[in-house]
DNA sequence: CTCTGGTCCTGTACGC
DNA sequence: TGCGTACAGGACCAGA
């Protein structure tokens, strides 16, 4: 589920819950999650710091602590629950559980196990990866069309896989990249040496508008059985080409495709979205 | 260097 | 009902 807006969302639920708790405890149920340091120095590590703040960059949500940065990364099912120590879960795809100073456990749910944590000092995780390789949001002052211009002149790539790609532009995923190609009217598979700079404005200011809105509305829940921390957007709702092949254009009512682009299953208008 | 496709996983939907 | 296959919102990595 979690593309930016998702992330946010979560980050915001979780802040007013989180700081200022300590971490008393902490389980690690499949020990390939931990990215780094070793499982025995992160528990170590962990152990006894205060939650003192929880930020995001991008997909990546960054729980500050005392002396570290827990860097937890959702990828496709990726969830958290607030629940006290003895609450009824389903635990089988629990992956991390943080026990907190009040009774309180946070615990990482992740059905398809992708999920990724690393613990980082403070003073050195923005030199690092995971945070390194993330780009600019696109609301970023560094985000203009030159700055994709430059970026994307030599390139063959398609836009709709130049936009995932997060080192370029960071928070868009396989939705909200839909959603912004289809309000920029820019055909999936154009490609990025093609495009003009009305182009290149127009995805810039569709993908800050797109994820602004998005996170107003809480985000999107889509095919989520779970709800965790009873995080439900509405995005949803105002989606115009993801997830509706078949179904007619809202603009021109002529019919949604769907087609594989880099195989991410790709939607988009072939009247609206003209390739070039 | 750039770009593509496979891969990590489990669960669900759908066709036969 | 059962089985096989395709697919799912992300990102990394090998290899062309």
């Amino acid at each position: 589920m979690p593309e930016l807006p998702e992330v946010e969302t979560v980050r915001k639920t979780l802040e007013p819950l989180l700081i200022n708790h300590k971490i008393i405890g902490v389980r690690i149920l499949l020990n390939k999650v931990i990215k780094d340091p070793d499982i025995l120095i992160f528990k170590k590590r962990i152990l006894n710091q205060t939650i003192r703040q929880v930020q995001r960059k991008a997909k990546l949500l960054i729980f500050v602590l005392d002396d570290d940065v827990l860097l937890s990364h959702l990828r496709m099912e990726g969830k958290y629950y607030y629940q006290k120590q003895d609450d009824l879960i389903n635990w089988k795809h629990v992956l991390l559980v943080l026990d907190l100073d009040n009774g309180y456990q946070l615990r990482y749910h992740d059905t398809r196990r992708f999920g990724t944590f690393h613990l980082q000092t403070k003073t050195t995780y923005q030199s690092l990866k995971p945070y390194i390789n993330i780009g600019p949001e696109p609301w970023s002052q560094e985000v203009t069309s030159d700055y994709l211009k430059n970026k994307w002149k030599n390139k063959k790539q398609k836009v709709k896989t130049a936009l995932l790609d997060q080192t370029t532009i960071s928070g868009l995923g396989n939705i909200y990249v839909d959603e912004v190609l289809f309000a920029a009217k820019i055909h999936p598979e154009t490609t990025v040496n093609k495009l003009n700079n009305q182009n290149l404005t127009a995805i810039i200011s569709n993908a800050s508008k797109i994820l602004k809105l998005s996170i107003e509305l809480g985000g999107s829940t889509i095919a989520t059985y779970t709800s965790s921390l009873g995080v439900r957007g509405s995005f949803q709702d105002y989606l115009q080409v993801h997830m509706r092949v078949n179904q007619q254009c809202f603009t021109c009512k002529n019919i949604i495709q769907k087609s594989k682009v880099n195989n991410r299953g790709t939607y988009f208008c072939n009247h609206c979205q003209v390739k070039k």
